[in-house]
DNA sequence: ACTATGTTTCGCCACAAGTCGAAGTATAAT
DNA sequence: ATTATACTTCGACTTGTGGCGAAACATAGT
């Protein structure tokens, strides 16, 4: 029932439902949301522990992305469920409209998280 | 988005599950889960907020039961997937051989939640 | 009208969950 | 080795949620 737990956080399905365009590392999806990169960090956890993410590491970036055909049924069908019944969400929307901007922006937006912004 | 926060407590899920069978009054789920009848009744209530519950009055007895095929898309599928995916758990094999045992009993069932039991 | 019964609402408490910042870990660059 | 960076874990705080009992509400029976 994990999976049901998972999807209980707003925040939660957003980030699955903008990792629809493809995988994304942390820093761009936290950039995304606003959230402090704990907090993120920890949203996208519970969704890979639910298994409804995949992670993979590329030296310091770690990605996240929708999982595959592999996945088991019940994954499957309840990442198919949210993408056709919550996709149509305003904020959802607004979320790809403002992550094809922070797609833009590479090396830059790494250091705002660090720096004084 | 409340589609997801009510199938995020398991004893909802569960009620769900039990309810597959046909429509249930509410003192016969409380019976099931051994819960307090108002803990039973907001449960309930949130499962038909989220559109996921049916529900019906016949004297004082309120009936619920699941959503039928009039159902916007979202709760059905919903519907099928919790019944898909969830179907197996122990947990919920176990309720539904205590449900048939409820079900026997009618009328001496009620009293008990009032009385001293 | 009064009582009994099934359900819901309300107040309250305990615990779980979301959030942040600080500290810790891992990897890369110099 | 030291520093920097991307991420995670930890500790603390705040908010949200599930649970119960008491009271309120609705309906039926007498």
């Amino acid at each position: 029932m994990n999976i049901t737990k998972a999807l209980a956080d707003e925040n939660r399905v957003r980030a699955l439902l903008a990792l629809r365009q493809g995988e994304l590392c942390v820093c761009q999806i936290t950039e995304l949301f606003g959230l402090a990169p704990s907090t993120m960090s920890k949203h996208l956890s519970v969704l890979y522990q639910a298994g409804l993410l995949e992670s993979r590491k590329n030296g310091r970036w770690v990605y996240y992305k929708l999982p595959g055909s592999e996945a088991p049924l019940a994954v499957r069908e309840a990442t198919r469920w949210v993408q056709r019944s919550l996709a149509d969400d305003p904020k959802v929307t607004e979320d790809a409209e403002r992550l094809k901007k922070v797609l833009k922006m590479d090396p830059a937006e790494l250091c705002k998280k660090q720096c004084g912004a």
